[in-house]
DNA sequence: AGCACGCCGACT
DNA sequence: GTCGGCGTGCTC
């Protein structure tokens, strides 16, 4: 008999192995343990006794470690789709899906504990001796001889009595806690007064303490827009047949409890729900949510859990017990055997696509899941993605729309400052404007919220010799280095490969005195908050300030109670969060994005600037918010303020349709390494003119040019963009290319249907 | 990705 | 004379 294996090695393709006479047959899924080359590793089972002996010599495997199945075979065949759909090895892409700690050779690592239960012949010894001697033990009388063989000691008395109060048991690791001697509890269980099993326990990821949802009151009674939506969306989840839907909703319209109402009508009909939310942070206030209504039969899933809480997670769920999934990215594999309702929340999401190798898109295999699986694929956004929103205009998705706000809201009046004019009045140091100065200190007074948001890390963004005018750059990459910290503790740091420098005094290049700090990242705006309002808490919530593990929730939670007036920070503020006392909300820079050369600049600002004035005034205070900018006139600047999605996606697809950029075409961006720039130009000069000769006509291949990073961590990086209506063309034509070339094919990286081509 | 084999510098 | 640098090449 022979298998077809995929090993988690990023270059290989399916191996052919055997399986001995005296091993039942492998099925689809199960883990083997396989010899590779002078190593042992654990694969995947992925084909059965089906190519012919492809290659060298067939070897035996050594283990099988799931007789009965590991993966389910549904679940395998999707990752086989994600692997050839994003050009990526299978082996690499099955490691996604795989339980963590698969990679060992144990069949299954549960932990369990001992559990200590008083037995019925344990209660009776305890009933007699309270009646027999009824206050007779004093604390300091030695201890009675257990005469009869049912007499109890102080100390055991004590022990039956704390575990006679304990209905569940005790475990073995409370005892102490307890006040029973290890020794005590030993000579109970011999005397057959206590019993000891052992329970499996499944770490509990939800016991580390969620932030509660801030307003939860219970079952709320729906809008007339959300019941609209229940019912077109209920009526597609019990067809029973794939659809995708688009719910449009603004910030604040109460998508997730149309979600929550889903999962019950599909777990009523015996199937299962799979939530995918951006981000690791969502999923504690997501999961809270669903545990209410679901109670324990919800699991979560994210590279955040520790690999054992993972594990139990995963078990729980293939093992039939969960009804509904929560998860990030990587969740979309869960193991649930049927679903019927899959969710993709905040679904324009940047964070759904890996930015690695498989470098796959949650949303879209989310898609294709649903489709296989006959599901319902439910898309949420305030902002959808230019790709969603072309779908549900043209009627591929079913378009649901939510615009008005629970309990009618209002959205927070949008105020914006062009900065030009500051620079003019103030002085170009101005990184906080007069306006926005005013308002922050008026919420420290007033005891309300603010958010203060800048999508750049560090204090300066840039050294600058006045001298030579060069810039301090990083040795590895094509950038310049960015200051952290003041004073002594400057540090300039290279946000792509980690290089750090103490800030020098003098300018490398020509040895002048004059270096000067340029521009300015979250750091320097938490210091002029707290410069400008001494009165008040400033917290920063960016990658740096949350690299502590804890540090996050701790932050989000001060937040949250109000321990904090003001949060400084990137992005990573702007997603999701309900936060009720906010009544401000500040945009330092929104042209952080704008100024680069990426087809969706644009559509990323928009989005940004649309979610984070909706993160003002969710209490019952109006929200405000002000965004300074030095291009005021910007149509996602404009469009933004207004909260006008359909004029910025009509503005926009103008532009994508001039430029031809997706929704209009499919791309794939293709960056060639080498040690030389010269090299990593030629290679893909010969990989350009292979992909035109093997596609005449069929697509369009640019470049090679630099790439936008044309040196990163020591490697000079050459770039190529293939555009055309046909995925399958592209890959197809890039696989052939470099066939016969596999130390070229390890230096490319390809990136099919990019969020970015930086 | 590992982990081999493989061909040239500074050490017991 | 060896130990070891990491440059190519293979893994059913």
């Amino acid at each position: 008999l022979l298998i077809r294996v995929a090993v988690p090695v990023p270059q290989l393709d399916l191996l052919t192995y055997g399986v001995p006479d005296d091993v039942p047959p492998p099925p689809v899924g199960a883990r083997v343990v396989v010899p590779l080359g002078s190593r042992v590793v654990t694969g995947i089972v992925v084909e059965i006794a089906a190519a012919e002996p492809g290659g060298p010599r067939i070897k035996p495997i050594r283990q099988l470690l799931d007789p009965h199945g590991c993966v389910p075979p549904d679940v395998v065949a999707l990752a086989q789709w994600t692997a050839d759909y994003y050009a990526a090895g299978v082996g690499e892409t099955i490691a996604i899906v795989l339980p963590p700690n698969a990679r060992g050779t144990r069949a299954d690592a549960h932990k369990t504990r001992r559990i200590l239960t008083i037995t019925a012949a344990g209660a009776t010894a305890l009933t007699a001796d309270r009646t027999g001697a009824p206050g007779s033990a004093g604390p300091d009388e030695p201890a009675r001889a257990a005469s009869d063989g049912s007499a109890l000691t102080v100390k055991q008395r004590e022990a039956l009595e704390a575990l006679s109060s304990a209905p569940g048991g005790v475990p073995a690791s409370e005892l102490a806690g307890r006040g029973i001697a290890p020794e005590v509890a030993a000579r109970l269980v011999r005397k057959g007064f206590v019993a000891v099993h052992q329970e499996r326990v499944d770490r509990d990821p939800f016991a580390a303490g969620s932030l509660a949802p801030s307003e939860q009151d219970g079952r709320r009674s729906l809008t007339a827009d959300q019941s609209r939506a229940l019912a077109r969306l209920s009526g597609l989840a019990e067809s029973r047949r794939f659809q995708v839907a688009l719910m449009h909703g603004v910030t604040g319209s109460g998508k997730t409890e149309i979600y929550l109402r889903l999962a019950a009508l599909v777990r009523s009909t015996g199937r299962q729900a799979l939530v995918l939310v951006p981000e690791i942070a969502l999923t504690p206030v997501m999961a809270a949510l669903f545990r209410q209504a679901f109670g324990g039969r919800v699991a979560i899933q994210h590279s955040g859990l520790s690999d054992g809480e993972r594990h139990d997670q995963w078990q729980r769920i293939r093992g039939g017990g969960i009804d509904v999934v929560i998860g990030t990215r990587s969740a979309v594999f869960a193991p649930l055997a049927n679903p019927g309702l899959v969710v993709v929340d905040e679904e324009h999401d940047g964070s759904y696509k890996q930015e690695e190798s498989p470098r796959y898109n949650a949303r879209d295999v989310a898609i294709v899941r649903g489709q296989r699986a006959g599901a319902l694929v439910v898309l949420g956004s305030a902002t959808p993605s230019m790709e969603s929103y072309q779908h549900a205009i043209s009627g591929k998705y079913e378009r649901i729309v939510l615009d008005r706000r629970v309990l009618d809201r209002p959205l927070a009046s949008v105020t914006v400052v062009n900065m030009r004019e500051e620079f003019a009045a103030e002085g170009p140091d101005q990184v906080l404007s007069r306006p926005l100065q005013d308002a922050i200190a008026e919420r420290v007074q007033r005891r309300e919220q603010a958010l203060v948001l800048l999508n750049r890390r560090g204090f300066a963004t840039a050294v600058f010799c006045r001298q030579c005018a060069g810039t301090l750059e990083c040795p590895n990459c094509s950038v310049s280095l960015v200051v952290h910290g003041e004073g002594r503790a400057r540090r300039a740091c290279c946000h792509y490969c980690n290089y750090q420098m103490p800030v020098p005094r003098v300018c490398p290049l020509c040895a002048g005195p004059y270096l000067e700090q340029a521009g300015f990242g979250t750091e320097r705006v938490e210091a002029e908050v707290r410069r400008l309002c001494p009165g008040a808490r400033v917290g920063r919530l960016d990658r740096d300030a949350v690299r502590r593990r804890g540090a996050l929730r701790a932050l989000l939670s001060d937040f949250q109670d109000g321990a904090l007036d003001v949060l400084v920070g990137t992005q990573m503020i702007a997603k999701g969060h309900d936060f009720h006392r906010v009544t401000l909300v500040g945009v330092v820079s929104a042209d952080v994005g704008l100024g680069v050369a990426d087809f969706r600049a644009s559509e990323r600002t928009f989005q940004l600037l649309t979610q984070v004035a909706g993160r003002a005034g969710r209490g019952d205070r109006r929200g405000e918010a002000i965004i300074q900018t030095l291009y005021p006139g910007h149509y996602s600047i404009q469009l933004a303020c207004r909260q006008d999605y359909a004029a910025f996606f009509e503005r926009e697809l103008q532009f994508r349709r001039a430029m031809a950029y997706p929704p209009f075409v499919s791309i794939v961006n293709v960056i060639v390494r080498a040690p030389t720039f010269a090299a990593a130009v030629g290679d893909a000069a010969e990989l350009a003119e292979r992909v035109r000769i093997g596609t005449p006509g069929a697509l369009h291949v640019l470049g090679p040019a630099p790439a936008p990073l044309a040196r990163l961590k020591g490697e000079y990086r050459a770039q190529l963009l293939l555009k055309g209506r046909n995925r399958k063309l592209m890959r197809e034509a890039l696989r052939t290319a470099v066939a016969d070339r596999p130390d070229l094919a390890r230096r490319t990286v390809i990136d099919v249907d990019p969020l970015t081509v930086l």
